[in-house]
DNA sequence: GCCCGGTTTTGCGCTATCGCAAACTGCAAG
DNA sequence: CTTGCAGTTTGCGATAGCGCAAAACCGGGC
C-alpha cells in the first residue's frame, strides 16, 4: 500500500487544527484503494466497518426504498467525507455508495475512530462543522421542495453540482463528471422524462448544452434568473 | 438564577459518558429561562449567540425562504437542544424557534462551547451523533417528499410526531403540544387544504379524532397501513 | 464499420394536488 | 353572553407534472 503523501490532504476541511505530525499518525491507520468507474463502494444496509475519505474521482450516495425508487443524497468532491456512519452512530450504512468516475479514497477502519477523537479533538469538531453544513444543505433541498416548482430546482442543482464539481470551459461551465437526466431527476424529486423535457427547453434557448451524462452550463447568469424566479414572476 | 439539578438532565444522551460532577461544570455555565407558548426564541438570520436545550415545553424550528413560505424544519421535544449553530460553524440561525407550548429552557453562550468540548470530549461526539441522526431524518424526510404522495406523508408525519411526543389518551394517541393543518403541511410538503381534506377523511373512517390545533391518532395501526401503502397497492 | 444497450427525446392523456374563494366553527378575551 | 378571529372545512376549476409508450440517438465494444 503506498504511502499517502500528507501535503496532499494537509489543507482539508477534516484535518484543520491537526498538526502535520499528528496527520501523519492519522493517515497511517488508513489503507487506499481505487474503485473504477460504476463500482459500489459499499451498499445501503450493510454493515459500515469503515469511513472514507474521497482522494480522486466522485462518488454518488444514493438511498433506496424499500419498493426500488432511489434518490440520490449527494455528490462526493475530492477532498470530502463519506461513509461515516460510525461517527453519527449508525451501525449501517444508510446509503449506497458508486463511483460514478474512477476513484481513490481512503479508508479507515471504523474501529479507529474512537481512538482518532479521543487522541485529535479536532477530528470530532471538524466533522461536526461538515456533518452540520449538510444538515444544513438537507433543510434547504426540503424547502425547495415544498415550495419550488421543478425547473427551478433543476436549475438549482445544476448551479449547486456546477459550483462544487463545475470545469470551466469555452464559454461555460461542464459539470466534470458523468450525470445522466435520471440522476438529477433523482436529486430533485421529478422524473427523467420532466427533466430531459426541461433541458431539451433551456437547449433551445441556448441556456446549456447538453448530452449523454454531460451538461455545460452555458449561460449560468441566465440560470440563476430562472432559478430565483417566483411560480408567478414568469414573462410575459 | 436556579440552579439546575443534574439529576434532571444526566440521562440525556448529549451526556452520555460526562462524570456527575463534570456535569455540575457544565450546568453552572447555563442560565434557564421561560418562554411563553408563542414567543419567538431566537429569530432566522439572527446573530447566533447561545445553544439551548428543552426541559419543558415544546419548539418549533422552522425555515423561511425569501418569499415568505415556510416549512417546519422539526419540533423539539424535551431533552433536546437545539440552535446549535456554533456547533456546526454557522455564524447565524438557520431557521426561526418559537415556543409552541411554555417552554423551560436552558442556554449556554456560544462562547462557551469551545472550551467545554475541549475539556468534555463527549460533548462533541453526543452532539455529533445527535447531529447525525437529524440529517438521516432529513434525508429520509427528502426521500418521502420524493417518493411517496402526501396522504402517506401526512400518515409518516403523524406517525412520527406520535411516537417523539404521543400522550396516550382514551382509546388513541394524542399529539401533547397544539398543532395546527398549517403546521403539517409545512412539515410535508403540501398546503393546509389538503391536510384538512385528508383528515377529515380519516375522521369518517374513524383513524383520527381532530380539531383545532389537536389531534388524537384513534387507530395507529391502520394509519401505519396509510403510510406503508404503495401508490398502487391500494383498496378496491 | 456495425451492432447493441443504455440514454434521451417527445407525444398524449390523466390525475393528484394546488389555488382561490367562501362559509363555518370553536376558543378566548372582554 | 357576545363578539372577534384564528383555524378549519369544503367546493370547484386549473395545471404542473406524472406515467406510459414509442421512437430516436449515441457511444463503445467487437
Amino acid at each position: 500500500m503506498a504511502k499517502v503523501d500528507t501535503s496532499l490532504v494537509a489543507h482539508l476541511p477534516l484535518f484543520t487544527g491537526v498538526k502535520p505530525e499528528d496527520l501523519e499518525e492519522i493517515l497511517r491507520e488508513a489503507r487506499s484503494a481505487r474503485y473504477p468507474k460504476n463500482t459500489a463502494i459499499f451498499e445501503q444496509g450493510a454493515d459500515a466497518q469503515s469511513f472514507f475519505l474521497l482522494l480522486h474521482g466522485h462518488v454518488r450516495a444514493a438511498k433506496t426504498t424499500p419498493t426500488g425508487e432511489q434518490i440520490v443524497v449527494r455528490y462526493v468532491a475530492p477532498g470530502e467525507t463519506f461513509g461515516l456512519a460510525m461517527a453519527i452512530g449508525a451501525a449501517r450504512y444508510p446509503a449506497t455508495a458508486m463511483a460514478v468516475d474512477d476513484s481513490v479514497v481512503l479508508i479507515w477502519p471504523n474501529s479507529a475512530w474512537p481512538r482518532l477523537i479521543e487522541r485529535f479533538p479536532s477530528l470530532a469538531a471538524n466533522t461536526l462543522q461538515t456533518v452540520g453544513a449538510r444538515l444544513q444543505e438537507s433543510h434547504t433541498r426540503i424547502l425547495e421542495m415544498s415550495t419550488q416548482q421543478v425547473e427551478q430546482r433543476v436549475a438549482h442543482v445544476l448551479l449547486r453540482l456546477a459550483k462544487q464539481s463545475g470545469k470551466k470551459s469555452d464559454h461555460g461551465i461542464e459539470i466534470d463528471f458523468p450525470i445522466s437526466r435520471q440522476d438529477i431527476a433523482q436529486m430533485t424529486g421529478t422524473t427523467l422524462h420532466t427533466v430531459s423535457r426541461i433541458l431539451s427547453g433551456w437547449e433551445s434557448q441556448g441556456l446549456v448544452e447538453s448530452g449523454r451524462q454531460r451538461i455545460i452550463l452555458r449561460d449560468p447568469h441566465r440560470i440563476v434568473v430562472l432559478a430565483e424566479r417566483t411560480a408567478d414572476s414568469g414573462p410575459a
